[in-house]
DNA sequence: TATGAATGAGGCTTCATTCAT
DNA sequence: AATGAATGAAGCCTCATTCAT
């Protein structure tokens, strides 16, 4: 086979149809998620992805495992975009705005739901997610700060609380248009974070730890 | 039975009761709405209310019905604080941002997810409600426009939306300290709004009619 | 209503045909934990009993939950036997065997498998019906070693595991004609019992606190 | 088995494997059906024995098929005790009671409820392992009847069955400490076979064809 | 009218068995 | 020949809804 170059291992080669079933199933599931909601039903993933029940449950042994990969995939994709924007020598709060813009668009708000009910917050694999991401995040608001471009008084968790809910799909729509909107709203949130600021907030700049207290 | 005493006629008793329950009822289902989501158990939602879950049958005939009255309920006590705010003299800028607070703090994007599940956003009850809001914050945001402090490239359904979205549960947070961030956010969002413009908005202004397009 | 004054009880009157559900239930469910295993489906029981398989859910909030009850209403009726027979002036030894033969037409035996997989054995009630039947048992075996009937160097649980045992269904036999053999059997362990001792035991009489240290 | 002797030839290596496999899975088939009962999940058994799950299909078509096999190696066992005993030429009794502890070591009764689940009691192989072990069985009951050792109104199938009882695991007890009283109420149950009877038994001697009729 | 109970449909999960590598 | 993956058929349990008291 073509792989055992690349792929040296004595442990059993993850055979190439299972992979792609898996994949679909990632897939199938994000897809579902951001549309239907946390609580679709595991066997019409399964449909979606065309596969058997079962096999979503060989992968993934509970529905925590998969709701963890899907949310996870979706956040280093987040990240990767962050990393790009950092890599640029662009304005620091255009890059800020891209960046929101392009969590948006990847979901990021809409998959937050999935986490509500009962699910392990503390992870090992989500909070490495979580923590590149912040890192980049920080980092970009840093320089937006020290830029002058951006009020001082708002922190990382204000940003990602704000994409986060300005991108959900609106709720009483059956998430058709999710899109048509989100664009416009974040500009405005992202328009009340450029400095000066027009005027006080309410409450303390929300930080990653008080992203980590709830 | 202690009602015996304010109601000696003869059909005046189970009346009384019976409006109770009701009262009894919606309070329960929005608590709950809000605190668990759109999908309590009625069981529960009967027990909380301290009446048997056929009882909430009789008043409501399915689901729908009662998430429609919580619905309206919140609606109507909106507009109740929209309509008092127009009626004092102050600031027109400043009344819309005490508007957007009071609603969120009505929870009226907490409920929002509950419509999301096959629910008729034309029911008459709650179009009726939805006019009669939609009308007052229309005042209230042309009032700010005229007096230059508002930006012109932003409508009704911006503002609907962005209150909707920014005072929801944040997800993944067990509702716990809902509101600990929601004052702040939405003060950004409307701090965004204010004219001058910052920039310019990608879309077109979310009129009326976009929200019923839905 | 007519059970007003044979039940005075402010608690809500255990409605009569749910209280035959409840008993038909317990009735199907002891037939088949010894027909079948414990392992019956759970809509067996229900269709045996003749009634929706939620119902049983609705009485026992889960397997254990109808297992303890069953298994408890056997010890019950056994230590009532027990008791008669201990009120009965006859030979120690004759209702010690009485007993047995009771206890192993009770299926007494037969229901104990249902307690292997997963079961509470420190549930208050089937600890209250054990110490009943022990004290019991108890109390004619002494009789029985005072009269020089019964060998010294047994104890109660010896006979309980033996009637246990013994009167298990066959395995492999479809649980056809259990009794077939029992009381033979039965009778065979008793004889063993009998004073003068044949012979020395392996092993320590099993007393109360082994069948504990279970 | 043996043809390996006789095919020393080019094919032997494989056979060689399949054979090793084959036995691996018996002995832990065997290990496990005592253990946890019947009804093991077949990728369990697979996984003790180290294979693949298919491999178990392979060797044995069904589980009846397995089942069949670890209960028939058990009787040979059992068989081959029975006949070194018969061989010896100790008391006869002795040797019975010798027999007796053998069988219930080798597990008969705990391998037993395997049996009770849709098994085809008559299949050749399994009659053949059963046909053995009563022709030996009878044998060492009758030279203690010959002898006056045992009481002449019991059969072969008391016997077999009140090992097979006795022997099996308490039920209610997680398989733990199953030999902890075997022995013990084993022999209260040979003493009470034994010559000169106490007393009579109800219903006749368990024949060889009383237990063919379950 | 209000209640508690009953129901059946549906989602979740496991497992025996078959298939593709 | 042997493996790991895939499958579908149950079993368990919950819940919206209806019924009988």
């Amino acid at each position: 086979m073509q792989t055992a170059a690349s792929a040296p291992h004595k442990v059993s080669r993850p055979r190439a149809d299972a992979l792609r079933n898996r994949e679909r199933i990632v897939t199938a599931a994000r897809e579902m998620f951001v549309e239907c909601g946390a609580d679709v039903p595991f066997d019409e993933v399964a449909r979606r992805a065309g596969v058997g029940n079962a096999t979503v449950y060989r992968n993934f042994p509970d529905r925590e495992a998969l709701v963890r990969e899907v949310v996870c995939s979706v956040m280093d994709r987040t990240s990767e975009a962050a990393e790009e924007l950092l890599a640029g020598a662009g304005d620091a709060f255009e890059a800020l705005e891209r960046f929101a813009h392009t969590a948006a668009e990847q979901r990021l708000g809409a998959l937050c739901p999935v986490l509500s009910t009962a699910f392990d917050q503390h992870h090992p694999d989500l909070e490495a997610a979580r923590v590149r991401l912040e890192a980049l995040v920080a980092r970009m608001m840093g320089r937006a700060k020290a830029a002058g471009q951006l009020r001082d008084d708002v922190d990382l968790g204000d940003l990602l609380i704000g994409i986060a809910q300005l991108s959900r799909p609106p709720a009483g729509t059956g998430c058709v248009n999710v899109d048509r909107f989100v664009r416009r709203h974040l500009q405005l949130f992202l328009d009340g974070m450029r400095a000066p600021a027009r005027g006080s907030l309410p409450g303390a700049a929300v930080t990653v730890e008080d992203l980590r207290a709830n």
